[in-house]
DNA sequence: TTTACTGTAATATATGATATAGTACAGTAA
DNA sequence: TTACTGTACTATATCATATATTACAGTAAA
């Protein structure tokens, strides 16, 4: 498969999938049209449980990224450009408690840059 | 008290208590060489169990940011700049993963930070 | 039509993290 | 002695996550 599971990872199951499948498409090994490997082969060649598939997929699904297609699999609608503004957009979200919580503690905004530059370059 | 909990945060508990008397010291609530709110006393105006407060303060112990008294209570040890430096390498902490994800991915630096920006102007 | 794939649905169970409940013990100080 | 402190321990509850299992339904090719 294209990507791998990180048990020890912060991440559950079912967000490495999904993040799995984005970065598939954004490193051009899932193009638009495309269709996604069925539930059952993606979950025996992650050794994870079917159901984990599909809710991985269903959510997918649900983000406007792929479609389901009865009998026949999930097809890709997007394509690298579209995913990146998404995962950029997921970021944002992922951040931005955390990020007010500083703002409204009184930290300034070049602190918070001055972080991300420091992991980044780590 | 001078903070307060948010049963609907996606922050634990224990992080809400843990961050609350972090900021109450960067507030000057609370300065080095005070003594926190006993256990009891607030789990009880916090509505939380004890040992939950209990959980918190040692966590706080071993981040070195107050001391047990045995008998007596917990006492502040560090002031609001060193807090300052803490909270910021907590943040580096908690961001890490998220960020080099990102860069192992393809993203540039910049694109980051226009995240972060983005966030903060809103 | 049969076979072998697809997705879908539903129920039960397991696990781990988090928080609660309650009781008992130990140190401090007035 | 009393009334506060912290500490320790065991039990229980809840929720999110993942697993296990079985059954049903759509698609396509032999």
């Amino acid at each position: 498969m294209w990507f791998k599971i990180d048990l020890y990872s912060s991440l559950s199951l079912n967000e490495q999938i999904k993040m799995g499948i984005k970065e598939s498409i954004l490193k051009g090994k899932l193009r638009e049209g495309d269709t996604l490997p069925s539930i059952r082969e993606l979950a025996s060649s992650l050794r994870v449980n079917p159901n984990t598939i599909v809710r991985a997929y269903k959510d997918l699904e649900t983000e406007g990224i792929v479609i389901a297609k009865q009998g026949i699999g999930y097809m890709v609608l997007k394509g690298k450009a579209e995913i990146r503004r998404i995962v950029l957009k997921d970021l944002e979200k992922k951040f931005s408690e955390e990020i007010f919580r500083f703002k409204k503690i009184g930290f300034k905004l070049d602190e918070i840059l001055e972080v991300i530059k420091n992991i980044w370059e780590k």
